[in-house]
DNA sequence: GTCTATAGGGTGATAGAC
DNA sequence: GTCTATCACCCTATAGAC
């Protein structure tokens, strides 16, 4: 059997709470760099120039002097995020045509894997949808509109398998919805169903998450074929 | 599609957001309604105690002479709101002994019923979950320590349940993930299901979750046995 | 118990020197 | 481009009259 080399195990980079590295970084890309750690973290209202000042190495007046202000810095930490979050699903989805199959493996496999490298990312992109911003002040850019046409015509590829296949007893809603359910939720809810299933440690929890990997697209195939 | 039987769909009081109505409350019950309104669907910042005392139809000085600090306000309401989502779940479970089959359709179709009436109270819960605030500030809460204890011994159940049953080869964790993912997830994300799953109405999402609750316990269950 | 008026503290933004 | 000092504002909390 092959032994994969560590240094092509990319694809889990736990992680890791790192502090923003000064060097070679431009003060905009520090600035930026604190600010999308912080915002993802936090939040906008919990997050305050002064503490993306610290965490970047410099004061609040230069933050203004590149950005603004905290509401411009944030929209584009926030299109980063989105992109990352529901770009990154539906992109590869749509460009590489092969079997529906595969397609569902890669996009559970590469979901995950996202989602191991940035565990906040779901709570913060479902506090800007919560909070009502996400459709009321950026339905109109450019870069929502892309990542909206990309996830719409996913799932109606999704729906075109289900009629090709004749399942008809399950609404196509349930399908995507457990797809995502599966996928993302653990990752929200990490604190609680590590605490409640036995004390699972984060080393333990990231292990079941890429088990999942393989388990999810098992599940979701069952439940479109059930009954 | 499984169609539900109209005598069956009585059991949802679908979510309407009603004003607080001020006959027959005291200013202590006014406050604590508009407060539990405005908190679980904004959030502690977002929240200002001139809107609660808006809401409540009484004066910012009210608020603090009944309740002293916007922060103690908050505790009551979170206590409420952390009883109906957790304790809510694992009572009924404790108190009843009954067939797992018949608990796991009972938990299900219960927590349906309830965010079905209360959208808004999973991503309060998991705010403060992701806050910290949880475990850091009310961990030796008697109530608190009540939840806990209840949805430990429920989750027991649940690997005893597995263990009798000789259901090896799927960690605990993924059976406990997996209902409150498929339960949950739906009610978080819901403006982002409903635009992308055609353009479903809150109505026809409210049906869908109906149908949920006979579709999950199936689902679960293969979920369980399966391989 | 209920109100008006205001104190006290913190936040985002900026002026102006270097 | 970068810093210090400071402004203007808004939020919570409270004093004190009724």
């Amino acid at each position: 059997m092959i032994k994969i080399p560590v240094y092509q195990q990319k694809d889990i980079k736990l992680a890791k709470s790192k502090k923003i590295e000064a060097k070679d970084l431009s003060t905009e890309e520090k600035i930026k760099a604190a600010a999308k750690k912080l915002f993802t973290q936090k939040g906008y209202l919990a997050t305050h120039t002064r503490e993306i000042a610290d965490e970047a190495g410099i004061n609040m007046a230069m933050l203004n002097y590149y950005f603004r202000s905290k509401q411009k810095l944030f929209d584009i930490v926030m299109k980063e995020n989105l992109f990352l979050f529901l770009g990154g699903m539906a992109e590869d989805f749509n460009n590489n045509p092969r079997p529906f199959e595969e397609h569902l493996d890669y996009l559970v496999s590469h979901y995950i894997d996202l989602l191991l490298e940035n565990p906040d990312l779901p709570f913060f992109v479902l506090s800007l949808m919560q909070s009502g911003k996400l459709t009321r002040e950026y339905k109109d850019d450019p870069l929502f509109m892309k990542i909206a046409q990309w996830s719409t015509s996913t799932i109606k590829e999704i729906q075109d398998i289900m009629k090709k296949e004749k399942i008809q007893n399950i609404h196509p809603f349930h399908v995507i919805a457990n797809m995502l359910s599966l996928i993302i939720f653990p990752f929200i809810a990490s604190p609680l169903l590590m605490a409640r299933s036995g004390n699972i440690s984060r080393k333990e929890f990231e292990q079941l998450m890429i088990e999942r990997k393989k388990l999810i697209p098992l599940w979701v195939k069952s439940i479109m074929h059930a009954k």
